[in-house]
DNA sequence: TATAAAATTGTAATGATTACAAATTTAGAA
DNA sequence: TTCTAAATTTGTAATCATTACAATTTTATA
């Protein structure tokens, strides 16, 4: 992944704290919250304000290249992988997972005549790790 | 729909605030909000009180009678409904509608170990209705 | 270099939710 | 019925994430 271009391309101009904050999203597989990034990252940054990372990943979602989500109310969590796929919340352990998901087969009856353009599917339960333990 | 008996039956005590909220949330369509619910209850109990909205929902929750949709960041809503369903967001009109969903028809793949607890599944679009105006 | 635009920063304001203690109501014993 | 304790409701203050906004810094360009 080249990530100036990336944002280039997506139109946004590619400054330090663009790019650390985007590489340690797509990176992570954590869905951090903004909380999160602001204090993994002012080490690495130490002028780094929390209003950019507020800022930064507003930019990113108005550009297409990040998105949100809200599986849980009162945190709302990032994710720069754009590709199709739902979130398993794991109840023990907190941890969020991508779950592929082919979203052709979901059969929804009594909405033919509505336009569906955005899909959310989050799961909620045990994970294998938990489950085991 | 019995309300009385629906309360007492889930162990909550039918008081006069916990009556009128619950029939509130069960005849309305409309997913409100703890604002909207204070708002409209407000006047026919002149004494009611934002908390004891917040406090009632939260019993209704811990009770199994009611449910939160965050389908929205930053506005959580609620909904007595409790068979399982889905819920669409039309972008234009804002209106939440209920979708019925067989969830046994979606296909995930490489979580066979996990154990799934909760399904929650939220659609954006245009409503019908939005569609042909 | 000089100037304007863009980006970043820090602080204050907002608004939803929660904490908490006081007031009121309810239920049960005497 | 009257008394007392528990349950419920209420109002106010605290918390905390997010947003607004103005000042500062950086970048681009003439
Ligand atoms: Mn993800
Ligand atoms: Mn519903
Ligand atoms: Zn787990
Ligand atoms: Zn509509």
């Amino acid at each position: 992944m080249d990530f100036i271009n990336h944002l280039t391309s997506n139109n946004i101009k590619p400054s330090l704290q663009r790019l650390r904050i985007f590489e340690y999203l797509y990176n992570s597989a954590e869905h951090p919250t903004v909380d999160t990034i602001y204090s993994d990252l002012v080490s690495a940054i130490p002028t780094l304000s929390k209003t950019t990372v507020y800022n930064t990943l507003k930019l990113f979602i108005d550009n297409g290249i990040t998105s949100t989500l809200t599986i849980e109310e009162n945190e709302v969590r990032y994710d720069a992988i754009m590709e199709e796929h739902a979130h398993f919340k794991c109840d023990t352990c907190g941890h969020i997972y991508d779950v592929e998901i082919d979203i052709s087969t979901l059969k929804f009856k009594k909405i033919k005549s509505f336009k569906v353009e955005t899909t959310n599917i989050y799961l909620n339960g045990k994970c294998n790790k938990c489950l085991t333990n």
